[in-house]
DNA sequence: GGCATCGGTGGAAACGATTACATGAGGCAC
DNA sequence: GTGCCTCATGTAATCGTTTCCACCGATGCC
């Protein structure tokens, strides 16, 4: 078993109280004394006790971020942000995803007690009866794309109805007269809004044209399959997030349909792969990485000042992306690589 | 503050042993006296301090994972193996990035102790000298892609060596005459592999063609830009991972080159975004997300049994994925979207 | 009916740190 | 020399759990 304080205090020749004192930069400790300790400690090789430490302080300089998954490029772009803002902080990052199954986010929310300072919970499905009852107790947390508020905790959406709107306005300005819809998984937030923004635009009398899909690829493809054959064609789809669009792309194509000419695309996100993918998506930008760093700051003020938390919701604005899948976007030779980025490995 | 088990405890009008017995579902509690228990700790929405909790068992139930970056394809994959073999096994993850900092890095594997029952340490950068000095004492640890092994460690590592040449073969079979390298990030343990791997195929006297570049699409595109200048200009490029490729692939494009008419290109790693650029990109295959849950149950076993922990090294095969973008590949129509995998979000 | 057994329960000692408080030596002023 | 203040250090309580051990009433056996 590794070393504790009582081994270092021992060897030092000094109590417990003094090398907790020196090793913590307290002031009041003779210099030779903490250098004494400092190299007992050094050779020992001691490392304190997370656990006991944050026992007794009651910090732990961790927070949790549940999340549905972490799989995909969404929640990859949003653990960035968060990692990176808690790195600025010093603080580290426990993270658990509950597969979209509510005991498991339950079960995971009780395990994250006493192991973290607060909580990041992105939940597009969880309601505020269950959050109500399910948070542990005083435990700060901030809540992302959530359908409701919950008194005494932040929260972060992403203008979903507002981007939705922009696109279609931006569709019906390209000149498309149909416009399908290919719709997010029942139940979640994000993916009603968008379907709500997408018919507000819709003029009365005019049809909808729905399809099924549940945010990833694979349904996009299933859905793609369904839009091809049915009748009048839509001449654009309008997909509920990028990867639905990606996957209906593929669909379209094998159909022998052409991206833009015969059916316009566009998705939702903003997800790297849009930029890649062959023609470039149009999509409506979500600041995923901004929305994870902006949660982990408000998160950490809340945790340094407890009491004067207050519940409000912060919209992120989102933005319209122009690329070649509309056929409005800029021809994609001169295109340059983003910005530098950190190296990928 | 969160209420304790004292407080249940008291509520249900027994001792805090009988409380502790009878939540972790020890035999010797009557029935009764546990549904006391049980509806009390409800009432107070008691959660164990997992702090505490872990102090005397020795157990966290948590294990840690150190990676240089959390950004992009890669790390996203892997973690995802991680967390999944993690979940399977009740395990909570504790992520830490260290930016290529070696003391951050440390600082980190500190902090962890106590917290981690165990730690997952992928630094290509981090020789064994470092490791030794720094990996808490006692604490089972995981190694991947290091170069070197480190005694009581597993490890796991990729046949960078094999893909690479594997590779190189297949270019040269394709009737590639003259196959530019690019290479990743100076002192990364698997670039050096993958330039091996390259160099061992060549013909004595063949002249090598390597450009620099660091794993980063930037540099890819910049290394892509030096090659479409070199005379004679080189008939394949082969990139050190995918992300270069992506990088290079768009430098060709602005210089007006066809891929893969002009020029193949082939990169190393598969990640998602190789099927999605056009065209798609020959790769070699590296079972990412398998790495990862290979590291997690390893560890998990090494927690488990510290003693009969043994240095061993695990070589994760590859394995060549042929498609567009060196003319070989099957014709991008008739594509059908990958298995289906969970929803995106 | 006495005696070992058994099974539920409570008391108290851990775990490894931090920190309020006590202690005691030394310095300074009177 | 006495008193007091300062300051480095030690003693011990504390955080919230688990778990060893003691206790004690009931039961079974002779």
């Amino acid at each position: 078993m590794p070393a504790t304080i009582r081994d270092v205090a021992r060897s030092a020749g000094v109590s417990v109280a003094t090398v907790s004192r020196a090793l913590n930069g307290a002031d009041n400790v003779l210099p030779d004394t903490r250098q004494r300790i400092q190299e007992a400690a050094r050779a020992l090789r001691f490392t304190p006790s997370g656990a006991a430490r944050s026992l007794i302080t009651r910090r732990t300089h961790t927070v949790g971020a549940l999340l549905p998954d972490l799989y995909g490029e969404y929640f990859s772009e949003l653990i960035r942000g968060i990692d990176q803002a808690a790195r600025a902080r010093g603080l580290h990052l426990l993270v658990s995803s509950s597969h979209g199954d509510a005991d498991e986010a339950a079960k995971a929310m009780r395990a994250m007690n006493g192991r973290v300072d607060g909580l990041i919970v992105l939940s597009p499905h969880a309601d505020a009866h269950f959050l109500q009852h399910n948070l542990p107790t005083r435990l700060p947390a901030v809540l992302l794309n959530t359908g409701a508020e919950l008194s005494g905790h932040a929260r972060f959406v992403v203008d979903n109805y507002g981007g939705a709107q922009t696109m279609r306005r931006h569709l019906v300005a390209s000149g498309r007269k149909r416009i399908a819809f290919i719709g997010g998984p029942q139940g979640n937030h994000e993916a009603q809004e968008r379907l709500r923004g997408y018919r507000a635009g819709l003029k009365a009398g005019a049809k909808e044209l729905i399809f099924e899909g549940d945010f990833s690829e694979q349904s996009g493809w299933l859905a793609g399959r369904r839009i091809v054959l049915s009748k009048p064609r839509p001449d654009a789809v309008f997909a509920a997030n990028d990867m639905l669009a990606v996957g209906c792309l593929c669909a379209l194509r094998e159909a022998g349909l052409r991206v833009p000419e015969d059916v316009a695309l566009a998705g939702f996100d903003d997800i790297p792969i849009a930029r890649y993918i062959t023609p470039a998506l149009t999509t409506i930008r979500v600041p995923i990485a901004s929305l994870g760093a902006a949660a982990l700051d408000a998160l950490a003020k809340a945790v340094q000042a407890p009491e004067n938390q207050t519940m409000h919701t912060v919209v992120m604005p989102v933005e319209l992306v122009v690329r070649r899948s509309c056929g409005a976007g800029p021809p994609p030779q001169p295109q340059v690589p983003g910005p530098p980025g950190p190296a990928a490995r």
